[in-house]
DNA sequence: AGAATCCCGACTATCTCGATAGGGTATTAG
DNA sequence: CTAATACCCTATCGAGATAGTCGGGATTCT
């Protein structure tokens, strides 16, 4: 049930994007020096996070990426559905991208036990994912960094 | 946050074991020929399940494997970590398995917003795979089978 | 024009997954 | 005792994903 390091990455990337007041464009020079994420990488995950609409972004000297709605309506879940694919821990299970098992193993979805296992991992999980926004992370930030009388930690 | 096909075999095959009276023991070949997993295949996911003492095994002519415990002191979370490892999402949030995540990245544990945040996903899965039992897991199979006249259906 | 920036495709190691293969060891039936 | 039945163990392999790196092209602003 692993994240890959693309998802963990989106995450602390669009947090960062979420703390900027604006909205004006952020670099990915910027992106990169304020998380640590070498350059030519971040700027793979920000072309699929574009693609996702996720971010938009402007070109030229001033250029960068801009969230394209606001934090507060922006799930965790969606950032993760656009790195790392369905939540679902089976494709049986996914509400987003539903593929059957094959029939030979599962002749009846509605019968299968482990299908509403499945299915009741891939809820819980929703349930954290998309009901988390990055308002709420940027919230938390806030939080923490103000109790520790906190330096920049992400 | 996938299950891999180990992990979702493995189910099955307890499964399998867990509606076996007696208990006795039950062999490769017959596992294999109730799932549908191939005998070599199955063979390997046995031994893990034998190393993590989910099941023990009876060696000889008339040999097989046996569940360890009743299907009532095994849960679903103990067969999927003993196949795909913690069910955390990142290292840092496991219990079972914790690894922090690089200093450099994450300076305090405690004060990390995504941590706080995988931690809340890695509960919501454990909630629901570590307080799912076979035996209850058997109890559904048994609701849907009849409710359907039913055939086998795993 | 030139600098900054995004855009895009190719490339490369490394790993894991899903499986197959082949032989070794214990137990028991006959 | 021996053959059959089972588990035990290690090695290997192809395909695909992961985690990056690299080089250059296109766009926009100064």
């Amino acid at each position: 049930m692993k994240l890959t390091s693309r998802g963990d990455y989106a995450t602390r990337i669009i947090m960062e994007l979420s703390t900027v007041e604006g909205p004006y464009p952020v670099s990915v020079h910027d992106l990169a020096a304020r998380t640590g994420i070498s350059m030519k990488y971040l700027e793979q995950i920000m072309l699929r996070l574009r693609s996702a609409q996720i971010v938009r972004s402007e070109r030229g000297v001033h250029g960068g990426y801009i969230l394209s709605r606001r934090p507060e309506r922006l799930s965790v879940g969606e950032v993760i559905r656009a790195m790392d694919g369905p939540l679902a821990p089976s494709p049986c299970a996914s509400q987003t991208a539903h593929v059957p098992c094959p029939a030979y193993r599962c002749p009846s979805e509605q019968g299968c036990v482990l299908r509403g296992l499945w299915l009741d991992v891939r809820n819980a999980i929703a349930g954290v994912l998309d009901e988390t926004t990055f308002a709420e992370l940027a919230e938390r930030q806030r939080a923490v960094a103000g109790a520790s009388g906190g330096r920049y930690m992400i």
